[in-house]
DNA sequence: CGTCCACGTCTAC
DNA sequence: TAGACCTGGACGG
């Protein structure tokens, strides 16, 4: 597809193709007998998680006890039961899982356990004899060809501990506690955390209980605001916003403020609403009947991943994606990098590069530490039988499901690999396998809220900035 | 085959 | 504020 051949082009520095993990994990449980709650772990995904436990499996009935793979990042579940029902809660990036003893007067009668997701966690509901690779965690049902609600998590970020309690150090959800959420910004402002630039401070879980790196980028785009302005300019503005509209509003009839209130949603409204889309939007993407999913996603996304787009590393090695200006904080010595429009190279010596132009060295380095002892294989998964004492056996690379490369027995090779980031280093868009690339059909979206407007191509209206702020 | 990149935390200098 | 923690897909040579 075009972008791909105009890869090189522009600064000869267009991010990569997305890793379509997400989708293929979509993909690949659609065509396995396999149901899967979509991966792609921000708060949307894990409340589409929950709904998805609550309606797959809230009729099912599960028995027996908790298997936990040899690898998983998370304890032994201590609850065995001949009949339980299992009940889901998200809050933020954490989802609840509840497991009620139908018979609570035959043993244990709950259980909960909180689940991070991590950077590829999902839950999965399979044929218990085929579960997928990476099932950390398998809860089985009772029916007579058993099958298992897993917890799938390739990269093993994800993790669980016991209990109903929630993360104390995280804030209110975005979604689902909303004014809570915003109340706990506004009312924190002078904390230091909100003099970095508004890009990292969206990723402090503290204040923005859900929001992640695709979300923090969509937000921002929408409202046009520089993603390293200073988080406290940014958010005080806005509670000036809220009083100013607090006075004109007593004029206005019911249906007209809200309607205003939608169309002038602020940058905490949208940490809600943005989600919001993707939950809704995604009905279609948990049904398997729908095997789209992640052409969709991808179609829904304005900024995040998007050719034409800009980007940069934050502070933590993380890259913002946005348009237009990068705003007063942006770290120096890098050139936002523009990915190349999917039409024509037209390599424009990219515009704007304001500030930055020393040092083409990336701030950030991502190092292979050698601090890989050889690790013992791990079978993990179907018979890992006992091991389970074993504190913590991890550390394995766990190969699973034989087949493919059983990893190297070479327990050498320190795999000391210094990655040295070539700020330059990165190519071109395109999803292959994927017939619709980025900004094609959009037609097809249908129901999708694009907020955007489906006016066909030309995912950059480098448009009205509404950002309020002069800069 | 080697390199780069990814939806997120954590803890150790 | 660097890394560590992981797997695996895409791409370049």
């Amino acid at each position: 597809m075009a972008a791909r051949t105009a890869r090189a082009a522009a600064n000869g520095s267009a991010p990569r193709a997305p890793r379509s993990q997400w989708g293929r994990a979509v993909r690949r449980a659609a065509g396995s007998g396999c149901r899967a709650a979509a991966a792609m772990p921000e708060c949307p995904e894990l409340h589409l998680a929950g709904r998805f436990i609550n309606g797959a499996c809230g009729a099912l009935v599960f028995a027996g006890a908790v298997e936990r793979s040899a690898v998983g990042r998370g304890p032994e579940v201590p609850f065995r039961s001949e009949a339980y029902s299992i009940s889901a809660v998200a809050r933020g990036k954490e989802l609840r899982l509840t497991l009620s003893a139908l018979d609570p007067a035959a043993g244990p009668s709950a259980q909960d356990l909180v689940f991070r997701f991590g950077m590829s966690g999902s839950f999965r509901l399979c044929p218990a004899a085929e579960l997928p690779r990476h099932a950390h965690l398998r809860f089985l049902t009772r029916e007579s060809p058993p099958r298992a609600l897993c917890f799938v998590d390739p990269r093993r970020f994800g993790s669980w501990r016991l209990g109903d309690a929630w993360q104390p150090e995280r804030g209110p959800c975005v979604v689902s506690e909303y004014q809570a959420f915003r109340e706990n910004v506004l009312k924190n402002l002078d904390d230091r955390a909100f003099d970095k630039p508004i890009c990292e401070v969206l990723l402090n879980q503290k204040y923005f209980n859900g929001i992640g790196n695709y979300l923090r980028a969509e937000i921002l785009y929408r409202l046009k605001i520089p993603p390293f302005e200073k988080a406290r300019t940014v958010l005080e503005a806005l509670k000036e916003q809220e009083q100013e509209r607090r006075k004109k509003d007593p004029s206005l009839t019911l249906s007209k403020k809200v309607k205003l209130k939608r169309e002038n949603a602020d940058l905490l409204e949208l940490c809600h609403t943005v989600p919001m889309e993707v939950i809704t939007a995604e009905k279609q993407l948990l049904d398997p009947e729908h095997s789209d999913a992640y052409s969709n996603f991808k179609k829904w996304l304005q900024c995040y991943l998007v050719p034409g787009m800009s980007s940069l590393r934050d502070r933590s090695g993380r890259t913002i994606w946005f348009q237009g200006e990068p705003g007063p904080m942006a770290p120096k010595g890098q050139r936002p990098r523009k990915t190349p429009c999917k039409k024509s190279p037209q390599l424009k010596a990219d515009p704007e590069a304001p500030s930055p132009k020393v040092t083409p060295r990336a701030s950030k380095q991502r190092r292979r530490a050698a601090a890989n002892p050889p690790k013992a294989e791990e079978e993990e998964e179907e018979k890992e039988e006992q091991a389970g004492q074993a504190d913590r056996p991890r550390k394995g690379r766990a190969r699973g499901r034989r087949a493919v490369t059983a990893a190297p027995a070479s327990p050498e090779e320190p795999l000391s690999v210094r990655r040295s980031r070539r700020t330059s280093a990165r190519r071109g868009q395109g999803e292959p396998g994927s017939a619709s690339g980025f900004g094609a059909h959009l037609g097809a979206v249908g129901e999708l809220p694009c907020a955007k407007g489906t006016e066909g191509q030309d995912r950059s209206p480098r448009g009205k900035a509404r950002y309020p702020l002069a800069l």
